[in-house]
RNA sequence: GGGCGAAUAGCUCAGUUGGUUAGAGCGCCUGCCUUACAAGCAGGAUGUCGGGGGUUCGAAUCCCUCUUCGCCCACCA
């Protein structure tokens, strides 16, 4: 009796309470997201000392506009190592932050509420925006502007916050930021005012590419080449003798800029005018002939007219040669109205006056006709292609003009400093490692330093005023710094210390600059605005440097790059000792899904068709920084993968699986953990190599074998059909075996292997350790396994063939081989023999190195 | 113009330092109600590993070269 009462009990295993009879994939995200948000599941615990915790530097995603399924994609990635690691014991830090600051933004809220930013205004504390935006735009204070990007913005990020909760990342959502927030800004000012005591930020007036439209400067990390239509004009300088030398050029409206011809030195063609003056057509102007080796004598005509300026390399050969400046483009991107002194004939001076307050656009065109009336152009113009520079989100090709701006060191201009960021580059560990090539060719061709100054509205102000003089000038050259305590400040809306509001703009006053950072400037500070740096020391010092940056790698050379700059200046280190490059997704033509493309699906969507744990399979099975078809059938499978993990745990748990159970006897059993445990090496060292997909796949291949194979070999056993010590060695591997393959799919399913763990454990799977194989017994001999499925494959393929089912009996089984395969077979007959219903067995050996399976089925009934 | 990556079954992709007959899933075909799962299960067919050379006993893998695609960079006359 006593023996019964253990089998009974034995066989109540304590999951049948809590599992339920139909067990379903729908509601989990809700259930579960819900308890770890209530249970704390992903709160950083900052008692942890730094060896002891995972610091990851989160992309913050750009609010102003939508989430569309590449961010679902790569912080999927994210997520997966985010849980391994946590799994493995370490405490991870793992805000998210919020990127609210910038042109986007402020795009959205002039649309959105019908307002300007105009930032000469004061402060009204009793703005209220328009109802509905009105015809036209309403100026506002930079104040009130930014109230306005804050309050739109932070309904932007409830709508994403929702998204990844239910996407289940296992962020510590009490730790958010905002690129705009008043710490965000605090920290900026902060570094960019240490820059400055140091040196490394500074001032020039210099020529920069001015966005036309926008009319702000714009920094190389955010220019992009264009392929565009132009025409080769061919124009006739005259030479004192009177002979004509003939230039060629895309931008004939700049005629009236010109300050030199050049070619190169060793062009004999043109060495005898080396040194001599020429003279222009149209404007009659004199310029001289210089030599200087970028001059390519096979461009053209092999000498080219430099404008101040037409093109950076203009910028090259004025610095290099130190010619005039003859500026003839405005900052609206129209031809200055006044006639420039050095053009001194009267012809010269009628000319320009067609041109003048004229569009870049007309000025070539009227600049055509005058060439053409006066015989200064030779033939018709000769349509090319060539890339033009444009901003990267500006449609109108960038010019050059000479302003005032805010620059930070780089390594543009700094040998020994661009060395030192090309060596952090190879400090970085990157995955995948062939990323690191992006950053070095971006760093070995830097040709200046960061401009970091923007004439927008909705960013974090430069936080410098000038003094200003008796005779009412800015003095540039001694900024007035507020105090770091002081921080975040406007410059446009408060004034410096030891004034007042009364004297902005007076003789002996001061004026602020009415200038923003670049948004990378406040982007390249991503671990220092999470990490606490300079506010919170005692939380920078558990979490920085961080361990992890995940981004995408068209923001190398701006992001991560700014990022290194930042940390190398101010802390000489790495801001993270690695980085994890995600791909794109492409569409199914092989394109790069984005919005204007009009081929983007949102995310929500998905995740409501196929349920979370399914896209996130997906995008596990991207392989890191490799581009992804988007593939809405490898999300069927992903949800067909999350449903079987609920029914096999449930067999499994049916069949008598537990926790604390008997020990492992049987060889089959003891073959399927060997081969668990080669399965979560593997997935351990794929983490470790940062490569989530291989870590997935190789958990998924032994899982759909522990199902067809091994489930379908032992469950009769495990029943009790062949008595008690067989049956327990059963329940006890399969025990074993669903612990861990839940806690190895965790990372990438969160949802359905939260839901089954709560079936049959105590505890939320996403606390429990990673598995070690130091866990469990894995002494067998995996070929076991194999061989007998292998026998049991062929029973199949025979009742298959004969087209019966796959109950129907085997009369007569023949197995004939090797002494050493049939050995293991016979080791693992019960359960061959019941799993292919064999009636009569019979182990043949035989010289051969391969086995053969005679199977004689049971007549039908 | 310089560089990086990719090219493997109809599709999406694995293939670790060279090593038997190149794999998986989907799709396709043939079957099966098998008390976990028919949104399931079992079985099957499917390839000049982009082309051409070379090294080697042996190459999807290493070397050279070419083609196509994607991307990064480049001073755009």
């Amino acid at each position: 009796m006593a023996v019964l009462t253990m089998e009974c009990m034995t066989h109540a295993p304590s999951a049948d309470s809590r599992m339920p009879d139909k067990p379903s994939l729908e509601g989990l995200e809700d259930k579960w997201s819900g308890v770890w948000e209530s249970e704390r599941t992903y709160r950083f615990d900052r008692s942890k000392t730094r060896d002891q915790i995972y610091s990851i530097d989160t992309p913050p995603p750009t609010v102003s506009g939508s989430l569309h399924v590449g961010h679902v994609f790569s912080y999927t990635h994210t997520d997966c190592i985010a849980r391994y690691q946590r799994m493995r014991g370490r405490e991870v830090f793992y805000p998210m932050g919020w990127d609210d600051n910038g042109l986007p933004t402020e795009r959205r809220v002039q649309n959105y509420f019908g307002v300007r930013c105009d930032p000469s205004l004061p402060y009204d504390p009793d703005f209220t925006p328009p109802e509905k935006p009105g015809k036209n735009q309403e100026a506002i204070s930079r104040r009130n502007f930014i109230e306005l990007c804050e309050q739109l913005t932070a309904e932007d990020e409830k709508v994403f916050e929702q998204l990844w909760r239910r996407l289940g990342l296992s962020v510590d959502w009490t730790m958010t930021y905002q690129t705009i927030d008043s710490n965000a800004r605090a920290t900026s000012q902060r570094a960019f005012l240490r820059n400055l005591a140091r040196g490394e930020a500074y001032q020039a007036e210099a020529p920069t590419l001015w966005d036309v439209t926008f009319r702000t400067a714009v920094a190389q990390a955010e220019l992009e080449d264009r392929e565009q239509a132009s025409a080769y004009h061919r124009l006739g300088f005259t030479r004192p003798d009177g002979e004509p030398v003939f230039i060629e050029t895309t931008r004939p409206e700049l005629l009236a800029a010109c300050v030199a011809l050049v070619a190169h030195p060793d062009d004999e063609r043109y060495q005898p005018l080396f040194g001599s003056t020429v003279t222009s057509p149209v404007f009659g102007v004199q310029v001289p002939v210089v030599a200087h080796q970028l001059a390519d004598p096979e461009k053209g005509s092999g000498i080219a007219m430099i404008c101040t300026f037409g093109d950076v390399t203009d910028v090259v050969w004025w610095r290099d040669l130190q010619l005039d400046t003859r500026p003839i483009l405005g900052w609206d991107g129209r031809i200055i109205r006044t006639t420039p002194d050095w053009i001194t004939t009267d012809s010269g001076k009628t000319a320009y006056e067609a041109i003048a307050g004229t569009t870049v656009f007309t000025a070539k065109k009227n600049m055509v006709e005058l060439l053409t009336e006066s015989g200064g152009m030779v033939g018709e113009p000769r349509p090319i292609t060539h890339p033009v520079k444009f901003y990267e989100k500006g449609d109108k090709p960038l010019e050059i003009v000479t302003t005032r701006q805010w620059y930070l060191s780089n390594g543009g201009r700094d040998l020994k400093l661009r060395d030192e960021l090309l060596a952090r580059g190879e400090e970085l560990n990157w995955h995948p490692s062939h990323m690191r090539v992006r950053y070095s060719t971006w760093v070995e061709g830097l040709n200046s330093d960061w401009l970091v100054s923007r004439q927008r509205f909705f960013g974090v102000p430069i936080p410098v005023w000038y003094p200003v003089d008796a005779d009412g000038q800015p003095q540039y050259d001694s900024p007035i710094v507020p105090e770091e305590s002081a921080l975040p400040v406007d410059p446009s809306a408060e004034a410096p210390a030891g004034f007042d509001e009364s004297q902005r703009g007076e003789p002996g006053g001061f004026v602020g600059d009415p200038d923003i950072m670049d948004t990378w400037a406040t982007s390249s500070l991503t671990p220092q605005i999470a990490g606490g740096w300079a506010t919170d020391e005692d939380l920078w010092q558990r979490v920085a440097p961080m361990d992890l940056r995940p981004q995408a790698h068209e923001i190398i050379r701006t992001w991560l790059f700014s990022t290194v700059v930042r940390s190398h200046l101010e802390d000489d280190r790495l801001p993270f000792s690695d980085t994890a490059i995600s791909g794109w997704i492409l569409d199914p033509d092989r394109k790069k899904m984005s919005k204007s493309k009009g081929n983007v699906v949102t995310p929500n969507d998905l995740l409501v068709e196929f349920g979370s744990d399914a896209v996130r399979y997906w995008a596990a099975s991207g392989r890191p920084g490799t581009d992804t078809a988007y593939e809405p059938q490898q999300m069927k499978i992903g949800r067909r993968l999350a449903i079987k993990i609920l029914n096999a745990s449930k067999f499994a748990l049916m069949l008598g699986a537990q926790p604390d159970a008997a020990t492992v006897t049987e060889p089959i059993d003891k073959a399927m953990l060997t081969e668990l445990a080669t399965t979560v090496k593997q997935a351990t060292d794929a983490f470790e190599a940062y490569n989530y997909a291989k870590a997935l796949e190789v958990t998924e291949t032994f899982f759909w074998s522990f199902c067809d194979d091994y489930i379908e070999l032992v469950k009769e056993r495990a029943h009790g059909a062949h008595g008690e010590a067989g049956a327990e060695s059963a329940k006890a591997a399969l025990a074993t075996a669903l612990s861990v393959q839940l806690r190895l799919f965790a990372p990438f399913l969160p949802f359905v292997t939260e839901e089954v763990w709560s079936w049959w454990q105590s505890g939320l799977v996403h606390r429990q350790s990673w598995p070690t194989t130091d866990e469990f017994t894995a002494d067998g001999d995996p070929a076991v396994l194999a061989d007998t499925a292998t026998a049991l494959t062929a029973v199949r393929k025979a009742k298959s063939e004969a087209k019966r089912s796959m109950r129907a009996e085997v009369e007569n089984l023949v197995i004939t081989g090797p002494a050493v395969t049939l050995e293991r077979i016979e080791s693992g007959k019960t359960d061959l023999c019941a799993a292919g219903r064999v009636n009569d067995l019979t182990l043949t050996p035989a010289e051969s190195t391969e086995i053969t399976v005679d199977v004689t089925l049971a007549d039908e009934e």
